[in-house]
DNA sequence: AATTCTATGGGGTGATTTCCTAAATTTGCC
DNA sequence: GGCAAATTTAGGAAATCACCCCATAGAATT
């Protein structure tokens, strides 16, 4: 019984019509929540968040413009209480801590079982967070070790010569090349790409790349 | 009315239950046409198609480890009357050549709404194709000029299984990773990553993943 | 003045990449 | 059917790189 007293209202933002179909499916035989309005990019979600004043957002990472983010954040802005969970396609430990530090109460996969989405609907209705151990435990070491951990992008963390080592490593030049181009040894764009990758919170170089490349992208749109 | 006479039987693959939720609801709601089996992965659907002989398949492109294009082979090898429709994530321009090519009767996005979705299962169904005339023009051209189609993208120059690493590159994963996935040697995963280097012309590590990363986002319209 | 942050790099170990090689399988073609 | 080409698989060896700890010096902050 998430919220007493009466059924929770639910918006759903996905640009999977058919997937939304799932979610009501699941949600609709739950008990508790009933889907209150359904969203497929980030201006109508925030519409229909007036409109609606739903208990509970389910949201997809991806809708089409790769804006669920952002819908996160200006959700969590505008309306403190909202209950936000994120059902994506990527796996938690790709988009996890992002999703949670832009403001959402709980993460799944697309891929997980629609037992542990109930599960997910009613914990995070409920006012609690879902998310597995592992990304606990990961924010919490992030958080120890002094990561300032603020809900903007960790991009917004670093240095200036560390931004321009990340944009150079986002548009696809190796450290030996950023080494050249800007006149110092390769241990010392190591050592940079070290402190990136502790900074936005990125455990091997694959996944260091992986986020430049997104990032830069991103600035050109 | 499809299958004349009786309800015709659809299996379903898709590694997001969810999902699957929403096709059988839309599915059941359509009349001549009844779910029978569910599948997440390449040989549970094998295995159905065997138990359970549907005259239909749905089946989404990327099952997990992305083998939904070695799925239709298959199973357009072993079942040759069966009629296959793609539910994918990608536009149609991305893959549908190869899935068509690969045996599917069909084409549509996730993101395509319910009608369409409708539409498309009832023609497949039937025994029609379902795809757009987009793409049955590229096709009729690609067919006409012979010619591997120099003008396009060196990525569609990929092999299935180079693709498949490709996009998995793309979204993030190191070798080991893939090689997990794929249940393959991290050995057979370089080897790989080595052909598709000399394919599309990139030099070293680092540009490989750019562009894998820039080749995934540049899928999600 | 002391501390923290930033930029610069060294050193060493183990993992990864790269290159070469090669077998089994599949595919395409005549 | 059968031969050639491409694909998929993977091993070994050498080169490279990632990733850990560490150090110095200047700048910024407190």
């Amino acid at each position: 019984m998430p919220i007493p007293g009466r059924t929770a209202k639910v918006l759903l933002v996905d640009d999977h019509p058919t997937f939304r179909e799932g979610l009501k499916s699941v949600i609709n035989h739950l008990g508790g929540l009933a889907v209150c309005a359904e969203a497929d990019n980030l201006n109508s979600a925030m519409l229909s968040l007036e409109s609606e004043a739903p208990d509970m957002m389910v949201v997809d990472l991806n809708l089409g413009d790769d804006s669920g983010l952002r819908l996160i954040q200006q959700a969590r802005r505008t309306h403190p209480n909202l209950r936000i969970l994120v059902a994506s396609m990527y796996e938690e430990f790709m988009y996890g801590e992002r999703a949670i530090k832009a403001g959402a109460n709980g993460y799944i996969c697309k891929q997980d079982n629609p037992e542990k989405l109930a599960e997910a609907l009613e914990l995070v209705c409920g006012g609690d967070m879902y998310i597995s151990k592992q990304l606990a435990n990961r924010m919490l070491q992030h958080q120890a070790s002094g990561a300032p951990q603020e809900t903007d992008e960790p991009v917004n963390t670093l240095s200036e010569r560390e931004l321009q080592i990340f944009n150079l490593i986002g548009n696809g030049y190796s450290s030996k090349e950023i080494a050249a181009k800007l006149h110092v040894s390769p241990k010392t764009v190591d050592a940079h790409r070290e402190h990136i990758k502790r900074k936005i919170g990125v455990s091997d170089s694959t996944r260091l790349v992986h986020r430049a490349v997104e990032w830069v992208l991103s600035l050109r749109k």
